[in-house]
DNA sequence: TTGGAAATGATAGTATTACTATCATAAATA
DNA sequence: TATTTATGATAGTAATACTATCATTTCCAA
C-alpha cells in the first residue's frame, strides 16, 4: 500500500481546486518544472498552457494570477515539511535531538517516496529556495496575510520555535530564531549556489555544512542558560 | 562645509551614469519614491516618466531596464553602508564594541545627514527591507555576479566577517554569519511589520529588539572558545 | 438513457508593459 | 559659431496579463 498525503490548502488560493482534475494536476505538475526552469518572472500561463496542451483561459479558470500560484506552491510546500516533521519526529523525547532532525529536513527537505503524488519536491525544493521569498514580499503582503495564505508557514514556525522552547525554555527569541533558520537553511543554499563568497561553504558546496553551521548558530544560542 | 559622499557604481549597471545631470538624479529620487510606493512589480518606466514629466525613452537612455535600476539602487546601498560602518567603527580597538555598532548599523541604518543628496535613505532602507533580494533571487544572477553586481553587498559581508574573525578567531562560519546577520537585520524587520508572528517583536515592534536577538545570536556564537 | 450541469477547448479582444526607433529641438562645449 | 550631446515628442511592436463568448465534451443523476 502506498499512502499519498493529503495536504489541506486554503480555498482562497484558487479558483478551482487543481487537486480535483487531470487538468489541475497538469497545471501544478508543468508549474513546477517551468518555474524551475525558467524562474518566476519568466513564468507565464502562456507558457504552461502551450507545454500542456491547453489554453491560457484554461489556467485562469484554475489560478487568478501566478502570484496565487506561487503562493499555492509556497503553502504546499511548508505544509508538507510540516508534516514530514511531525513525522520523523515522532516519538522523539529529547528536544535537542529533535531540533537537530528539524535541521537536517530543513536544510536537504525532500526525504524518500519523490513521486509520491504530481508534485516534485525535489524541484520545487529547488523553487522555493530561489523564489519562496516573493510569495510574501509585496505590496499586498497584509491582505494575502488576512486571507491566511501564509498560514502554513507560520504553523512550522511555531512548531519549531515550540521545539526551541523546550530546549531552553528560558530562551527569549524562539519564534525569531525559527524563522531564522528557516530562511537561512535556504539562503545559505542560495548563496552557496550562486554567490558563494557570501559563505563558508563555497569551496565543496555541500549540503551537511549548511546543517553545521545552522546546528552550531542554534545550540551555542540556547546551551547554558 | 557639508561633505557629499561619493559612492563609485560599477558604469555596467548603468547605460549613462544618472549622477551625471539632473535628469538622471530625478530618476533616482522619484525611482525611490515609486518603489517605495507600488512595491518593484508595479513600479514602471512610464510611471516614472510621468512623475518627473519625460518620456519612457528619456528612462531607458539611463537604465536598461527596471532589474538594472533595482540592482543600481541595492549597489549604492550597501556601498553607502559600509561608508558609514566604516566612519563609525573607525578607530574603535575592540572588536566586539565593533561588531555591536555593525549590527546596530544594519539594523537601523540612516544616520544624521538625511538630505545629504538626491536618494532620501529612509527610503531606500525600507526598500531594500522588501525589495532588497529580488536583486539577487534571478534566474541571471550569475551573469549579474560575473559582472560584479553585487560586489558592494560581497565587501559589506567581507568587512563584517573579518570583524567576527577579529573578535574569534576559531569561529568557523564568519562569511556565512556575515550574511546571515545582514540578512536578519531585513528580514525580522519586514516579518515584526507585516508577519509579525514569525518574530518575537510582534507586540512592540521595535529595532531595538532585532538588535538584541541579533547580539544575542552573534555573540553566544563566538563567546567562550 | 437521457437531460442537464460542469469542465474544457477554441477563439477573440483589451489594456498595459517593456521595450526600440526616429526626428526635431534645446543646451552645453569647443 | 559650429557641432556634439542630451532631451522631448511621437510612433510602433511584441509580449503579458488578463476577460469574454460560445461550442463541445464529459459526467452524473433522475
Amino acid at each position: 500500500m502506498r499512502l499519498q498525503i493529503q495536504i489541506k490548502m486554503n480555498e482562497a488560493l484558487f479558483l478551482r481546486n487543481p487537486e480535483s482534475s487531470d487538468l489541475g494536476k497538469n497545471i501544478i505538475k508543468h508549474s513546477v518544472q517551468l518555474m524551475y526552469k525558467n524562474g518566476f518572472e519568466a513564468f507565464t500561463f502562456k507558457k504552461i498552457a502551450d507545454t500542456i496542451g491547453t489554453t491560457e483561459a484554461g489556467i485562469y479558470r484554475y489560478f487568478e494570477n501566478k502570484h496565487k500560484l506561487l503562493v499555492y506552491l509556497t503553502a504546499w510546500y511548508w505544509g508538507s515539511l510540516e508534516f514530514q516533521i511531525s513525522f520523523h519526529t515522532n516519538n522523539m523525547k529529547d528536544p535537542t535531538v529533535k531540533l537537530k532532525r528539524v535541521i537536517k529536513l530543513l536544510a536537504t527537505a525532500v526525504d524518500g517516496d519523490e513521486q509520491t503524488s504530481y508534485i516534485n519536491e525535489s524541484l520545487l525544493h529547488k523553487i522555493i529556495i530561489a523564489e519562496g521569498s516573493k510569495a510574501y514580499l509585496t505590496k499586498q503582503v497584509g491582505e494575502d496575510n488576512k486571507q491566511q495564505f501564509f498560514k502554513p508557514y507560520k504553523d512550522l514556525c511555531a512548531v519549531i520555535a515550540n521545539i526551541i522552547s523546550e530546549c531552553s525554555p528560558k530562551y527569549k527569541y524562539p519564534k525569531s530564531l525559527a524563522s531564522t533558520i528557516i530562511e537561512m537553511a535556504h539562503f545559505q543554499n542560495f548563496f552557496m549556489n550562486n554567490l558563494p563568497s557570501l559563505t563558508d561553504f563555497g569551496k565543496n558546496k555541500e549540503e551537511s555544512e549548511i546543517i553545521s553551521f545552522l546546528n552550531d548558530l542554534v545550540f551555542t544560542s540556547l546551551k547554558k542558560r
